[in-house]
Parts: structure tokens; sequence; C-alpha cells
DNA sequence: TGCCAGTTTCATTATTTCGTGAAATGATGA
DNA sequence: TCATCATTTCACGAAATAATGAAACTGGCA
């Protein structure tokens, strides 16, 4: 177990086991929808110990050149995964994951990935005639994101009462 | 409204209209991790009106090659997005989609895929150790989809429950 | 003003994905 | 058995995507 690979850090990048599982986790993420380089540095953010990190501190970790650092971390931030900060008095933005609600966060995103969806299908009903099996078929698939974007806010809420539950009402990262 | 292309069928390829439909729908899907092609296929198919296709009817509407086809439906039926019959008598097989409860199946087919998510983080607190700050995060994500997971059950059968609610309990391809 | 570390942009390269044509396969009916 | 038509498989080319190196740019400091 204690193999020195374990507790290396530093030097040309992260632990082997920690990099190896990242990417394994990054592999999983992607099959979500995010794209290979964003969800590394967001399962090596989400892994690693340390809770703020700059591009070059990513990039050394990563092993990865720091051009695609700066593309994943826009990425993120945009996406609300990752939160952008400047450390008083320091000389470089770090970057963190916004932890309070995170997968609540990543559900309420979701909610509006809905929207063209129903957009679409409405569009299909209007151009076919609701009075045709194609429109009939594209207005129950209205109806169905209508009711899944209405039922998202509610699973937020439920998640949250369920944390709570397990966790205690503290700070999630530091349960009593 | 009554323009000469808004009827025009078979020769080579379905309405123009609604193939430029077909396309977007198309492009929103594969937004959500489905293929391309299968995309097309799918949107077709719940567009059209006719509710059977041999392959070939959805090479020819589709303007597209038969190869093609041929691994959209493949990839659509093993998905269960498709139905594959043959009309006794017939020499084709005939496409279809299992209407009845088309977006529950999608929902549980969903499902299976948080597995993978709780697998990884699951693996990822015992590498970390619940008592770090990754493990800690790991552990959330973990019981975050394990929580997902026991949801959609009830996701579904509410769904069903508006369903008819909306539009009655008779077949929804006919409603009263 | 000029330098330095860190970051971003851009063009290039490598890889992967997508869809096709053509040949192989399979099934039907003469 | 052979001929015909639909479907599937496979190898190829085109297009999209991912990641890099190198150069340009930024803010802070002497």
């Amino acid at each position: 177990m204690a193999t020195p690979s374990e507790t290396q850090r530093d030097g040309d990048g992260a632990d082997e086991t920690l990099l190896r599982f990242v990417e394994r986790f990054a592999m999983v993420l992607s099959g979500f929808g995010l794209a290979r380089m964003p969800a590394r540095v967001f399962a090596y953010v989400l892994a690693d110990d340390a809770d703020r990190y700059s591009a070059a501190e990513l990039a050394r970790a990563l092993r990865v050149s720091p051009a695609a650092i700066s593309g994943a971390v826009r990425t993120l931030v945009d996406a609300g995964l990752l939160g952008k900060e400047r450390e008083p008095g320091a000389r470089v933005d770090t970057y963190r994951i916004d932890d309070d609600d995170l997968w609540a966060t990543i559900v309420a995103q979701r909610i509006d990935m809905v929207e063209p969806f129903e957009r679409i299908a409405a569009e299909g009903v209007e151009l076919l005639g609701a009075d045709t099996p194609g429109g009939r078929r594209l207005r129950e698939t209205q109806e169905f994101y209508a009711f899944m974007r209405a039922k998202f806010p509610e699973i937020i809420t439920e998640w949250q009462e369920h944390k709570r539950a397990l966790f205690g009402d503290g700070d999630p990262d530091h349960p009593a």
C-alpha cells in the first residue's frame, strides 16, 4: 500500500494513482457531455485535496499544456462548475469548486438544457398539425419535457434535504 | 401555406420542410448524447406520419446511404427506441416507435447510465479515504447519484400519471 | 522603461468520428 | 439452381475535434 508513488507529489505531476483515477473519472464525465479536458480538470479539482489551484498548477499536475488548461477552465467557469478567484495579494487567479451545492448547481443547469427540446417539439407540433400521428407524438414529447422542467426544482430541493439528513446541517466538508 | 413542396413525397426524399425540421431536431437530440444518424432516424420516425418504415424507405426519405441506416437502426433498436418487426407475409423488416411509453422508456434507460458515476465515485472515496477533502467531495458525489438513481422510477410513475391526466386513459394516439 | 511569470491565442498536427461506395450476405420467388 | 432485391459489412476519404508548441499578451515590479 505504502508505495513511494502514493505520496509522490509536485515535480512533474500529481500522484500516479490519483492521475489514473482522474483519467477514468473524466472518461465517465465525458459520457455526460463534458469535453475531455474540462472533464479532467473537474475530476482532478474534485478529487485532489487542495481547494484552490492556479492554471499553472493544474497544467503541471495533469501533465498537459497550459494552453489546454486555459480553454478547459474557461469552459468550467462558464458552466458554473468552477469559481475563478483572486487571493488577496496574489498575482494569479485561482480556481475552486463552488462546493456548497455542487450537484444542485449542475442539476439546475440541466434545466436550461431541456428548453431546446421543448421548443423544437412545439415547433414540430405546429408544423405537422396536432391532428396528425407525428404531431401527436411531438405533442407528447413537448409535454414530457415541460413536465421534466417543472420537476427539476423539486428534485433539487429533495436532494438538499436528503443531503442534510445524511451529512448533517453543518458544513458538508466538516461533518460533526 | 399550401406550397407544392408541402405535400411532395416519394421520389428522392421526404417533404423538404419536414426534412429541415428533422435535421434540427436531430441536432438537439445529439446534444443529449445520441449520435447524429440515429438521431436523424429517430426524429424522422417520430415526426413523420407513417408508423412503419423499412430501412430502404428511411434511406430514401432521409437521402442517406442504406449503410448509414443500417448502423443507425441497430443503435436505436439496441437502445429500445425503435422496434423491429416483420409484417406478416412481407419480405422486409420494418421499424416503428414503441409508442406507448416512449419517454418513460428513455428515462428508464438513463437509470443505467447513472451507475458508472456511482461506481467511479465510490472507487474514489476508497482511494482517497473518507477523511480527506477530496474523499468527502466524492462521497457527496456518490450519494448524489445514488439519490438520483432512486428517484428515477418515481419520476417515471409521475410522468405516466401526468400523461393520463393530460391525454386521457385511452390510446394516446387517438384521444377522445 | 524593461523584465518576468503566468496566461491566452492561434496555427498546426494527430486522432477520432462520420458517412459513403462497393462488395458480401441473406432471403425470396421463378 | 439461379436471379433479384434489401440489408449488412468493411475499407476508405472527408470532416470535426483535441491537444500541442510557439508567439503574443497581461499585470506587477524594479
